[in-house]
DNA sequence: GTCTATAAATAGATAGAC
DNA sequence: GTCTATCTATTTATAGAC
């Protein structure tokens, strides 16, 4: 970085125009969503990004890979121990604070759902199958620890799919209702699961445990 | 219906214009949806349909509209009593035998959710507000009812918003994974919740119940 | 490295024939 | 009611000047 010689230009280019293609892509789909207005927000035109990036779809290849690297570092793969899932609390704290790559990741999963012929469908099923076998791990491992009670194979995977699907779910409600507030919700069923996942006898009361007064 | 007289044909060419609409605004959302795509489906011309919705964004509100009825007519009013959550189980089974309305579904949360101006914007936030609404008086009348035990309003919002955000997610993860059982991960996750909610003293053994056998 | 100019394809919508 | 033909606007991508 700093670099100097003939690139130097190009790459600062490259990095704008990428950040204006999470907001482009992230608020008008793959499709809906141009090389103009792109081009428009970093004070470009967009032949000048349709030679930089070679084509639309590697501009888009280039957003995801960026936006991947982002988020893995928020999440991180220390998460080991108390705080197993904390990453993930992490992980919504900043999508309340940074709302366009939230914005892109919800739209990119629902366009590569409903279409594989997509380019990012791959990126999108690769990403999805990844995290779900993260959070298998980290329930698996929660178990050997002692901190979650025995749960058959079964039970987890469910579990898994649940805490994504939740993440994924209220996600869309806080974009739909900025008022939301993502972060607390999450942290509420991370408590209840927390709660359901007790040891056998480690807690007394497990009908109210994990769910302080929010009325 | 079977009318008879100079729109006939019209009346059927409509529905069998939605029905396609639904598959192609699914699939490749508004924007990127066309009324060429629409037209080849049914076997007639974009100008057509054109001139019998009037515009684009017409079609889209007609398809909306055409959804809406659908749907609630899965999920039903009647849903009082032991099988209070069975309307949303049943629209689980729907949507994965009816997998066009649940792309449709999914794409039109995300774009409208990404951004504000989407034709479709206003109806998907009445739609979230209106589902978020029937799910905590579904939990507020089981609490009355004494199927569910005490709980704060802020227990019932946050367990509404983590169920209808459960459901469009696993919805999502059925999309990307057509392998993946919709409807049986759905109904895992309403028995947890039942058991989570299950009145103090209704039930031993809280650590495993609701949760059978599944590996 | 970025521009202007342009090619080639496709979009939504309208007009008028039948 | 549906078609053909056409208008206007946009799209991605390329070519060549600077």
């Amino acid at each position: 970085m700093n670099r100097r010689g003939p690139y130097r230009t190009g790459i600062e280019s490259r990095a704008k125009i990428v950040g204006a293609a999470v907001d482009v892509f992230g608020r008008n789909g793959y499709k809906g969503g141009t090389l103009q207005q792109v081009a428009e927000t970093v004070g470009l035109t967009a032949g000048a990004i349709t030679k930089l990036f070679g084509s639309k779809e590697q501009l888009l290849i280039a957003v995801l890979q960026h936006w991947s690297f982002l988020t893995e570092g928020v999440i991180g793969a220390e998460a080991r121990g108390r705080d197993r899932l904390e990453g993930f609390g992490r992980l919504m704290e900043f999508h309340m604070e940074h709302r366009g790559f939230l914005e892109l990741y919800i739209t990119m999963a629902a366009e590569t759902a409903a279409s594989p012929e997509h380019p990012a469908h791959d990126f999108m099923v690769e990403r999805y199958t990844s995290t779900l076998s993260h959070l298998r791990d980290l329930l698996a491992e929660g178990v050997l620890e002692g901190s979650f009670r025995t749960m058959s194979q079964g039970e987890i995977d469910n579990e898994a799919e649940c805490l994504l699907a939740a993440m994924d779910g209220l996600e869309i409600q806080f974009l739909l209702n900025p008022a939301f507030d993502l972060e607390r919700s999450f942290r509420l069923y991370i408590q209840k699961l927390e709660a359901r996942l007790a040891p056998v006898g480690a807690d007394a009361a497990p009908a109210t445990v994990g769910v302080p007064a929010v009325g």
